[in-house]
DNA sequence: TATCTAGTTTAAAATCATTCTAAAGAGCCT
DNA sequence: AGGCTCTTTAGAATGATTTTAAACTAGATA
């Protein structure tokens, strides 16, 4: 990646960040460059502290948390529930599901033409659907 | 209710716990009596400790804790997984799936008949399914 | 460009659900 | 009853996440 490029991405990244509302600082712009590249994959507040770290850069924690929440909040990620050990974040927010496996916490993303739902119930009366989380808890067959 | 048939029930949950392969203890046979009576619904430790106390009781919280996750790993409740503050168990454990509120923090039953799923993936090479949990995530129409 | 202000970041403290610990207690088999 | 193992207990410890109050900055304005 050129020099060009990467202040091309930079600008990129902060508009990105302003259509979705927020105000692009130094370090959403370094997060956003991190997790809004297009690569799908699922992180953890500790994960990207050492992505960050590994990049030469230097985030807070609390900024870390703050910004996860933010991005999800915003659309940019989705949180992914599977245990409650702590939060999971997906960088594909496109309509898809997941299996799990407990024995690695392992999080795998389910094929997006392995369609699995039929018909949704209608939501109770004066509520509307917003999403629909299908978690697929997985087992090595030998345990 | 008799007493003789408080004594019938406790020695009915005794029963239960013992072909979950957990000794009946005092606690957990005053725990059983209060979740494992077929009543579906949803509970928190905080909730339950509070339930104990009501009915006159003691149990320290570290073995409501315990109890919770032995329970279900016994398969006498289900833990559901919609958000990361604290565990929720259910006491039905049969098939069925849920609406979730943010909102509200307000957990519901999507009615059995209201079939979902139409066919499931295939699991990665040498795994097989053990569960499949489908959250619905509401919100009040005007929000 | 200097200035202002609301929104952000920071390190550190606080929170809070849950787990762990070591000692005391209780099923249950003989 | 005696004993052995599993449980319970209160309290300490853990660990992810949130909050705090002060220092900073993006972006608007003069």
């Amino acid at each position: 990646m050129t020099q060009k490029d990467r202040m091309t991405s930079k600008a990129h990244f902060a508009e990105k960040l302003r259509l979705a509302g927020l105000r692009p600082t130094r370090q959403r712009v370094a997060i956003a460059a991190l997790l809004l590249d297009g690569r799908h994959r699922h992180v953890t507040a500790d994960s990207l502290t050492e992505e960050i770290t590994t990049a030469g850069l230097h985030v807070s924690g609390g900024t870390v948390y703050n910004t996860l929440s933010q991005f999800t909040e915003a659309g940019l990620l989705r949180r992914v529930m599977v245990h409650n050990d702590y939060s999971l974040f997906d960088t594909n927010t496109d309509h898809h599901h997941h299996f799990y496996e407990a024995e690695n916490d392992q999080l795998v993303d389910i094929p997006h033409d392995d369609v699995i739902l039929a018909q949704l119930p209608t939501a109770p009366d004066g509520h509307e659907i917003k999403a629909v989380d299908v978690v697929i808890h997985i087992q090595s067959k030998d345990s």
